[in-house]
Parts: C-alpha cells; structure tokens; sequence
DNA sequence: GTAACAAGTAACCTTTTGGTAACTGGAAAT
DNA sequence: ATTTCCAGTTACCAAAAGGTTACTTGTTAC
C-alpha cells in the first residue's frame, strides 16, 4: 500500500493522486532507469546526467517515503548504496511502458 | 506530429520527452478531462475546481501549441469557447488510461 | 442604470523547484 | 602527506510555477 505523503490525501481522482506521487521532471525517468535493475546512486546519476545530484538525493527519498523504492546502504569504504523498485514501484511499469512506446512513436525523430 | 515547444528539442529519452510535453501539476488531468468529449472553458475549469483560471488557460494554450488540442471560439454574447483533443491527443489516452487504473488500484481508499 | 454572463488578461506576489559550489566521512593508493 | 573513492549534505541563490484580485468585452435581463 502506499505510504508517506500519498497516504494523508484524501484523493477523489485517480489521475490527481498519481501525479503528487510520480509528478515533477524527474521521478518518472528516476523510476523508468530502476525499471528492471537495483542500481547505485552514482549509477543513476550517471544515466540521468541532467539532474543534479542534489536534487536526485531529495527525490529519491520521496519515492522511498511514498514506498516506491527500496534504499539499502552498505557500510564499506567506500560507501555503496542501492536503489530497487518495490512491488508497488514495479506495479508502476505498465504506466511507464504505456509513457515509452508514446515517446518512442511520436517524439523520436526518425530522420 | 508534434509541433511546438516538443519540436524543437532533441530528445534521447522517449521519457523525457513525453514529460516535457504533459508533465506538470494540471496538464495530465487536462487531457483527462477531454478524454471522451470537447468541452468549454467554464466546464473544464467546473471539473477541476483546483486549478486557477489563470493557470488553466495557460495550461491550454501550451497544450494547444503542441497539437495536443484544439481551441474552437464561436463569436456569440456571451462567448463560447471549445477545446477538443486532436488525433495526436487522443492517442494519449492509453498513457491516460494507464494511470486511471493504477490510481484506481492504488490510491481510491476502499474503506 | 446596473448586474450577470463567459472566457479570459494584467499586475502582483508567494511557493516550489532546481542549480552551484563547497564540504563531510574513513580507508586506500600514490 | 595528499588524493581518490562514493554518497551524499549544507548554504545560498535563481528560475519556474502557481495563486489572488481586479479588470475587460458586448449583449441581455432586472
């Protein structure tokens, strides 16, 4: 179930409620680059060059608050700490698929 | 094809892309709204009473310059003002869909 | 003669979002 | 003795997004 800041609104529609939870320019592409693989945070960073690494730490951690996303820290040196999809995370992948086939049809320049 | 501000950049990420275009707070919900039917400016703002008239406008006037919708004025007194999707818009719909139902699944409290 | 109608616009302000640069930690390699 | 590794955090600043209130327009109803 959903969990953190989702959880307190009293949502009448659907389309609203998944917007404050996946809404913003970066959570999508975030949970798109952890669609099949735990990845570490360097990992991201350097698939998304755009977003700063601040701005990635931040939504990352919403997305654990909202329950999306797993954070599992390894204490070595240097440190290593890994991001995956929980099964509601994963459960977003139809959406996701559904944004990529459009983006690919109609936003890919085919020249 | 997509026309406006979508057409200028070049873009690698079907993702990206797709949010820049319906990404945002209102846009998602706009194009949900005229999902199934044209509607006027009064009724969509009637339907989603949290938008300003200010931003709603906008919103449509962003939507429209990338040939996601159409904006029909029938000069009567007092004014009558019609958006509608467009092909383009409405091949949105199974990204909207998606969302409908895993809002639905997800977010609707069952108590 | 004034108010209401629809669909906005203009001026102004607040909030949210995002960016940069510098810094932290302890162990390891130079 | 200094630099590198990684995953951040902090302080600070700029830009974008969004909100509020008042105003416009021309005709019709009170």
């Amino acid at each position: 179930m959903v969990t953190g800041a989702a959880k307190k609104r009293e949502v009448k529609c659907p389309v609203t409620g998944m917007i404050q939870l996946i809404g913003g320019k970066w959570k999508p592409i975030i949970l798109y680059c952890l669609r099949s693989d735990k990845r570490r945070f360097g990992e991201i960073s350097a698939r998304i060059p755009a977003i700063s690494r601040k701005v990635l730490a931040e939504q990352l951690k919403e997305l654990e608050e909202d329950g999306l996303l797993t954070r599992t820290q390894y204490n070595e040196i240097p440190p290593r700490v890994e991001y995956e999809l929980t099964a509601l995370g994963k459960s977003l992948n139809p959406v996701l698929n559904e944004m990529e086939k459009w983006g690919m049809e109609n936003l890919m320049n085919k020249s």
